[in-house]
DNA sequence: TTGAAAGCGCTAACAA
DNA sequence: TTGTTAGCGCTTTCAA
């Protein structure tokens, strides 16, 4: 059926191994041999059967990215360049998507079948950390993302806390004083999310004011309706505010179709800071403050770590943070181009 | 190293056929003996090597979809779909993306190695159809989306020029006389493309008016910025137009963004029509009418077609339609309520 | 510089 | 119902 590295031997007159010295160009070989064979591999339009390569070597080549959902923007633009650095050291990379349901996510880990890939990125929704800590090991594993990752796994993160520490500083120091937050789970909230809403309320508190609970606008799922909806309900229940601080830019951008619906201008009467620096964050109207991560950087620390863990680095979990800044438009200006 | 059926079969006491048949739960087998195996199998922790299976069966249970950037959100829609829909049907995708390039586009088309994947689903950006015909063969494979495709490979995309050409009467109903495209390539347009822009002059000159050529506004590349930067010279240069049908939802978003930055109100200055129905586009202020491909559809016939392929069907390419509409929102909106 | 042959781990045809 | 065995196509010692 298949052209095999046997048909090239056979039409060049050489052996196996000689092909397959071509194929990997190693360098000693004959230059009359090695004509003879590229000859022979154009002719027969060989190409090397990849599962048979993998099974000799034990070696796929591919990693794998999981997260919940490639059609949220901020996963997209990771998935790309995950994919595009993984290229850069020779790999390819297959993207599993989990639908955020614990059920997919334990089944991508556990992995059911061995050599697939040669390592996992994974961002976590749902899976507690315990669970995490007891299927590492099955294959080289670097958490994305989440707040709590358990001590024997990789993990690369930005300052959550922090960034929404700076984030709600900056809406203060425009002067703000009824800072809401929108996005955040109704119930069971992520580790994500508490550690945003931990810098919320230091910045709050730091300046000495208090968190008014009933502005936590939570949302039932992510994405910029649910956030929408959450914002009508707050205006509709009278609830008053002059910023917002959102758990993505989907929220943010949710939140501003509401503002706009209702009439208050962004960010006149609400300023609103975002997270993730979506694409889409710099095109809205008015375009949104946001904590923009170094996402570049947050992958290849990835995949640094993840590749010395498959070239057989067996310490304990190496926990680094990735950068992260406030990137400045128009939802939240500086504080002297305000008002 | 790693835990082979045959150790299972060692420790179970039985032969690999048996293992093999508890593995793919085979139905006639003893309870004890699947007990004890499945005893063994747990024990072991054992997992079956993918690749060694995949050698002996020629099979990967993989599809790969490959287009230029999954960062562009109708991509990325489309990877959500695909990857589901695979799923049902026992496949796993694996994306590849070509950034545009043509280069990129004959890599993964010429797919260096044989057995990756079983066949490939594929939107070119460049390839133009004599190299498409040329490599087709190789792998099983669809086309998504271009114009212009092989007459011997399976193809599936909407009805470009007639959608177009609804949305521009659409525009026309609304009273619209001055109506510019935004969004195409400056110099060779690709074919997608020169459909929509076809059906669009088709309905301008169809209510006996004329296509104004300066009120194409090319835009350097695909995106929201260069969209709006088309736009933003249009109105520098002094040009008036009342609506705008653009390439994308991408473009829409831009020229958007142009049109409020200057002070123009969208709908009532200018009318907006995007393409794709991305998610965002019900997110924007005002939101966008669109034309809505049903992705769905799309995404299963493209499966379909792709798995009979696979499954050894050697005939001429099939050319399929997949289902559009003209989602009405607030950038375009019904005629009743125009005014 | 090139050749021969033993795996890599699993499947599946054929027996038993 | 279960066992035997010959591949699947490539890599990789070890010789020559």
């Amino acid at each position: 059926m298949a052209v095999r590295l046997e048909d090239v031997a056979k039409l060049a007159g050489v052996s196996m191994k000689t092909v397959s010295n071509v194929v990997h160009d190693y360098p000693h070989i004959r230059p009359a041999t090695r004509a003879r064979v590229e000859a022979a591999i154009a002719e027969l339009g060989y190409r090397p059967n990849a599962n048979a390569r993998r099974l000799a070597t034990g070696r796929t080549g591919m990693l794998a990215l999981a997260f919940s959902d490639v059609s949220v923007p901020y996963f997209a633009e990771l998935a790309r360049v995950v994919a595009s650095l993984a290229g850069d050291r020779g790999y390819r990379v297959l993207l599993e998507q989990t639908d955020g349901t614990l059920e997919r996510e334990r089944e991508i880990l556990s992995t059911r079948e061995a050599g697939l890939v040669d390592g996992l990125i994974f961002q976590p929704t749902l899976m507690p950390t315990a669970e995490l800590a007891s299927l590492r090991g099955i294959v080289p594993l670097v958490l994305l993302g989440e707040g709590s990752a358990p001590l024997s796994v990789d993990h690369v993160m930005i300052d959550n806390t922090g960034a929404a520490a700076e984030a709600t500083a900056h809406l203060i120091a425009l002067g703000r004083r009824r800072i809401g937050f929108v996005g955040h789970e109704e119930t069971a909230p992520a580790p994500t999310t508490l550690q945003r809403l931990a810098g919320y309320q230091q910045s709050i508190e730091g300046a000495g004011m208090r968190v008014d609970m009933s502005l936590l606008l939570s949302s039932g799922s992510h994405g910029a309706q649910s956030a929408a909806d959450a914002v009508r309900r707050a205006l509709a229940d009278g609830k008053s505010f002059d910023a917002l601080l959102c758990r993505d830019d989907l929220a943010a951008i949710g939140a501003l179709r509401a503002l706009q619906e209702s009439g208050l201008r962004v960010p006149e009467d609400v300023a609103l800071v975002g997270w993730d620096d979506i694409m889409m964050a710099s095109f809205t109207h008015p375009s949104l403050t946001t904590i923009a991560p170094d996402t570049t950087a947050l992958a290849a620390l990835a995949l640094d770590m993840l590749l010395q863990r498959i070239g057989g680095y067996d310490g304990l979990g190496r926990h680094v943070i990735a950068d992260h800044r406030l990137v400045v438009r128009e939802s939240a200006p500086e504080p002297a181009a305000a008002r």
